[in-house]
RNA sequence: GCUUCCAUCGUCUAGAGGCCUAGGACAUCACCCUUUCACGGUGAAAACACGGGUUCGAAUCCCGUUGGGAGUACCA
């Protein structure tokens, strides 16, 4: 049998960081059993559902190089399908029609009140009223699966209530239109947060009633802010464009989040491909962890210096192109300078900015006070021709009885206006003999 | 409250009864490299939540306590 996987979200906000990682695993699990990966969209709530969400999802996943097999699935686009299966399910007694209005359902709830809540389960006339279908909850005993990552999950039928499965309006609920969808996608595998276990149980008692085939359940623990509380949508870190505005690399990310909550022994900087390569969950040598994980700045950060520093700096150039506001005769110092800079960044923010404030324009910008020179050494860089290279500063120096390290802080400060640099003779490379010459003349001058 | 799941350094994790005086990574600190900063290298500090079992032997199995997560919608 061929997996099938599939990524789920609903358009009502910019992708979740634990979104992401969900589609992550889904993808990987698909890619490493050399199965499919689908994209459906839930997009069942039509108050909050929005197309600009829609663009974003795809826009991010892109980004990160997911790619879905298959025409996206979108949920509402179901519906005829949900309202069927809502039938059926009505036809072969699961499920029944129930005349609670919403006052009374919440008066019901409050009490917690299963039974009076069921009352019109075993209703059999036919009231010319609003209602919702309601899926008949066996009474007893238990439901039972095997989650591949939590292992044997039970709970009692008599802990679970009749759920709503088509609304007042005929709208399928998601308990409804998921399990449908699934089956009619052919999910094999149901890789999500394990704030669906719950659910799954509710899930299952569906498949069972319609006699569908049960797909495997694997659920994930969710992930936590830095401060190990339950990642909100208040904080600014949880949706995936404020990573992608940070300057922080897909492959950096996708790398990251991965390591959260799974792991392949010690390794930690796991590629794409190896990824693909040695990609379990669950099961015997599946390797992913029980509990929350909490996202951790630094090493995003540090993972993501790592990418950028092993990422082709002419790469590196077209992703900070189109931001990048320079007059063309500084591209090509630019583009040298990346090389130099990309060890000593750790976002391509970071990158760009160094690289436009110190190598985009004809002098840079001094943000650092100028270091004390004596005169000597001022008398020195007037002689010294920075075309001599760095073997005929240091015996200039000497010679002169001034301190190397004297020479190299104003040079740094001429040529880059800054404290921290690429080292002097990187930077002379760049700019070429001709605009270094003229920036120290110029620092020389203030 | 009820249901259910979980628990190794500050954080992410390795660990599937003896290989563990618990390993790696980030962060921290020191030193080395060095014209600055990074990168790189070496080293330090840092954890099996607690209490009971089972066993010759437990981070690993069982029970309890404590702590945490998730769910408890005509939202997904």
């Amino acid at each position: 049998m061929s997996v099938v996987t599939r990524f789920a979200p609903s358009p009502t906000g910019d992708l979740h960081i634990g979104g992401v990682r969900t589609a992550i695993f889904n993808w990987l699990f698909a890619k490493s059993q050399g199965g499919k990966f689908l994209l459906r969209i839930e997009d069942t709530d039509k108050s909050r559902s929005d197309a600009k969400y829609l663009d974003s999802i795809i826009n991010s996943l892109s980004w990160l190089d997911i790619n879905w097999d298959e025409n996206i699935v979108f949920q509402s686009k179901n519906i005829d399908y949900h309202c069927y299966v809502a039938n059926k399910l009505l036809d072969n007694g699961c499920a029944y029609k129930c005349y609670l209005s919403n006052e009374e359902v919440q008066a019901l709830k409050e009490k917690n009140d299963k039974i009076g809540l069921r009352k019109y389960r075993d209703f059999e006339e036919e009231l010319n009223a609003p209602y919702v279908i309601r899926f008949k909850m066996p009474l007893h005993g238990t439901i039972e699966f095997h989650d591949h990552i939590k292992s044997n999950l039970s709970m009692n039928c008599s802990d679970l209530d009749d759920f709503v499965i088509l609304r007042q309006d005929s709208t399928p609920t998601y308990l409804l239109a998921c399990v449908a969808d699934d089956h009619k996608m052919g999910i094999t595998h149901v890789i999500r947060g394990d704030d669906h276990v719950a659910n799954t149980f509710k899930q299952i008692a569906i498949y069972k009633s319609l006699d569908w085939k049960i797909p495997s359940f694997y659920h994930i623990p969710l992930i936590h802010s830095e401060d190990g509380k339950k990642l909100s949508k208040r904080n600014h870190d949880v949706g995936i464009s404020y990573y992608r505005k940070l300057g922080i690399l897909p492959d950096a990310l996708f790398n990251y989040l991965l390591r959260l909550g799974w792991s392949s022994g010690n390794t930690e900087i796991i590629s794409r491909d190896k990824a693909v390569e040695c990609f379990t969950l669950g099961g015997e040598k599946g390797r992913s962890i029980q509990s929350p994980a909490r996202l951790n700045f630094d090493k995003l950060l540090y993972i993501n210096g790592f990418y950028l520093r092993n990422t082709e700096s002419d790469r590196l150039y077209e992703m900070i192109e189109n931001e990048l506001k320079i007059e063309d005769r500084f591209i090509p110092i630019v583009k040298c300078a990346i090389d130099y800079m990309k060890i000593r960044s750790r976002t391509l923010v970071e990158l760009k900015e160094f690289v436009t404030d110190i190598f985009g324009s004809e002098l840079p910008k001094y943000v650092v006070p100028k270091p004390e020179l004596s005169h000597i050494g001022k008398n020195l860089l007037h002689e010294f021709d920075i075309s001599k290279g760095e073997e005929k500063l240091r015996e200039l120096a000497t010679a002169y009885g001034v301190k190397f390290k004297e020479i190299a802080s104003f040079l740094r400060f001429a040529l880059s206006g800054r404290e921290i640099s690429p080292s002097i003779f990187e930077m002379v490379q760049c700019l070429g003999y001709d605009l270094s010459r003229q920036r120290i003349e110029n620092a020389l001058r203030l």
